[in-house]
DNA sequence: TCATCATATCATTAAGCGATGATACGATGA
DNA sequence: TCATCGTATCATCGCTTAATGATATGATGA
């Protein structure tokens, strides 16, 4: 069977991965790991800003990805499905293998670039507080 | 321990997942899965360009995720690691749960968007030869 | 009701990145 | 050596999208 007969059906997992490629969510994700937190402390904790938190937490939810419930004025937000965590473990494997090469892998600026959030890097904001 | 203190290390898995987050990758790492082929046949499989292959297996190959081996005037890619399907069958799992939720989510344009590779889907280019 | 807190939305901006077409490179056989 | 085949490289273009700042929404308590 063609590959190509099916290449629509690479749409969702691209869209699971590109969910995925991005280091704030997976900063968010991480955070969520321990259980359940509400907006304000998924942004202490990234060192997000609170709308840039707000739109991730949009886009995962979205996709299924965290799920969310109100509490008076907080809004808790956990992870989806436990295997969204094997999956990011999984990838940890993979990266103890491939990192390296990873690393030195230039198409994606992504993880190279100087951090852009707010000013500086978040242990940098961090310390200014 | 504060998820910022790591921020950096999500930079490689960002990479990592940004490198399967491309249907055009997917769909030659699924080629690939049945064993290792030449350039050539890849493209007639996934129905990429030649060029826009070439970049993209030049992509996958920085990264780790698969591998070359020279015979004669063709180049054999291969999957780099084991790994690699697993974690693309883990996404499948996923998938099959979220998989709604994440096709209607419209936050990444990649994969509703209408095939933009030459021109009609691979299908219909197929169809024409 | 009003002030405040927690979160969400939106427009804007700048950068990222995939696809293409032309061209270069390198191996092979005539 | 020359023509050809298989693959790689590169500049360019247009769409995608993350981050920001301002503003809106909604819940709570005084």
């Amino acid at each position: 069977m063609l590959v190509m007969d099916r290449i629509e059906a690479y749409g969702l997992q691209a869209k699971l991965f590109r969910g995925l490629s991005d280091e704030s969510r997976l900063a968010i994700l991480e955070a969520l790991r321990d259980g359940p937190l509400p907006v304000g402390r998924i942004v202490e904790v990234t060192g997000l800003s609170q709308s840039n938190t707000s739109n991730h937490l949009r886009c995962l939810s979205e996709c299924g990805l965290v799920s969310a419930e109100q509490q008076g004025r907080f809004v808790y937000y956990r992870l989806a499905d436990t295997r969204i965590e094997t999956l990011l473990r999984l990838a940890d494997d993979l990266l103890a293998e491939v990192g390296r090469r990873i690393y030195a892998c230039t198409n994606y600026r992504g993880s190279t670039k100087t951090d852009t959030r707010a000013t500086g890097t978040p242990a940098q904001r961090q310390g200014r507080r």
